[in-house]
DNA sequence: GTGGAAATTCATTGCCCGATGAATTAGTGG
DNA sequence: CCACTAATTCATCGGGCAATGAATTTCCAC
């Protein structure tokens, strides 16, 4: 059990204990709401190793935070010939990276984006826009039509994040990967290559932006 | 400064100033981090009154929650006679919502329930839950497809609302809605009354939970 | 106007948090 | 095997939190 207090006997390497425990516990609560106290139990070792070993809460988080995943790096890895596959290959990669230990630092990063609509910006600037582009690029397709794809495609691959990781809803956030795959990726792959249908021809966004208007407004006040 | 005790001279809508503030300090802080204190002040009120108008903290979200629109009642009205239209209901229904003002405080709620799980459970449950099933309800299908079609929608629908909203991603962000219904309507109708690609029969979630595996568990311990 | 009901604040309670520092033990170099 | 350093726990502090209940004031029916 919990022998008395000193010096552990062997290995123990607590410091990433600590922070594997760490990435769970904000993946799930958020930063605010995670506790080191429970940080502490997960890693089975007493609330005072983690002053000891990153200072303070904060520091703990930025430590977290800093070790991610090259989101570019992993989509390029294994992309496939055929463009017909695409679809496939984006959601199948998705759900492996998501489904990984990586998960949780993902989740990490998701939730804590939504801090500030700075984060938001980080979140749309870093990941969206260079994964999307990354992920259309083989297609050859011009710039519009890229980025409208890529949106397209963004809005099915989000929301499986949305409903399946990030607010956990049954059945999807317990159905096995392969079923995920076969159902999603037709329309991830319809996205990518299909014929949209359109009324009055592509949203040509006529170069630039043009916001349409009397929406809520972007506010960046937050 | 603040005069004594007792009950307040004139109006005072105290109930809907806590409310108000509420929202605020949700959207700002996310529901774990946000305090009664805090939005007893912004209220301008003791925090008690808080509690004697909704009792606890969690009431009170619930009731931030489900201010802004009733998405049921949204929902039912207009529903088509034709099931086949379904989709497109569903997808204008939703921008209409989202591109009027009462967007704004539905986004709050979507940002602050993001940061924890907490949030997130009390998002489903208290919205998700109910949206999806009143929006499949029209199909008259078994309990196990309607939530498994009901989920491939809300992945749809949350997607569209995270990437035009909340990250506020260009193009789709300022694309005239009717463009967006024309493009996505068909998807949304697919997971409604289309054909699922399944490789080994539809994902009957096998009664209960049968959690995938080694993910970072959806504990709800916090 | 007077008596009760509703609204509001104050004072307090108990809990949990992050942080700190002393006490204790295990490794390590000589 | 002895000193020294690093790792670990324990006990505790001050603070902020949600929640409760009593005290006080205004409103309203009659």
């Amino acid at each position: 059990m919990t022998g008395g207090r000193g010096r552990r006997p062997g290995a123990g390497d607590t410091r990433s204990l600590i922070l594997a425990a760490a990435r769970d516990a904000f993946a799930e609560h958020g930063f605010e709401a995670a506790t080191l106290r429970d940080i502490g139990q997960r890693a089975g070792v007493d609330p005072a190793m983690i002053h000891h070993w990153f200072g303070t809460k904060e520091k703990l988080f930025q430590a977290v935070v800093n070790a991610p995943v090259d989101p570019q790096e992993v989509l390029a890895a294994g992309l496939p010939d055929d463009p017909e596959r695409l679809g496939e290959h984006l959601v199948r990669t998705l759900l492996t990276v998501w489904d990984s230990p990586q998960g949780s630092a993902a989740l990490v990063v998701v939730r804590s984006s939504m801090r500030s609509s700075r984060g938001a910006a980080l979140l749309r600037e870093f990941v969206l826009a260079r994964v999307i582009r990354t992920a259309v690029a083989p297609l050859g397709l011009t710039e519009d039509e890229a980025l409208w794809r890529g949106n397209l495609v963004a809005t099915q691959l989000a929301g499986l994040v949305m409903v399946r990781y990030v607010l956990a809803v049954e059945p999807l956030a317990s159905t096995a990967p392969d079923d995920v795959v076969a159902v999603l990726a037709p329309q991830v792959q319809h996205y990518l290559t299909g014929e949209l249908a359109l009324t009055g021809g592509p949203p040509r966004s006529p170069s630039g932006a043009t916001p349409r208007t009397p929406r809520p407004t972007p506010r960046s006040s937050g």
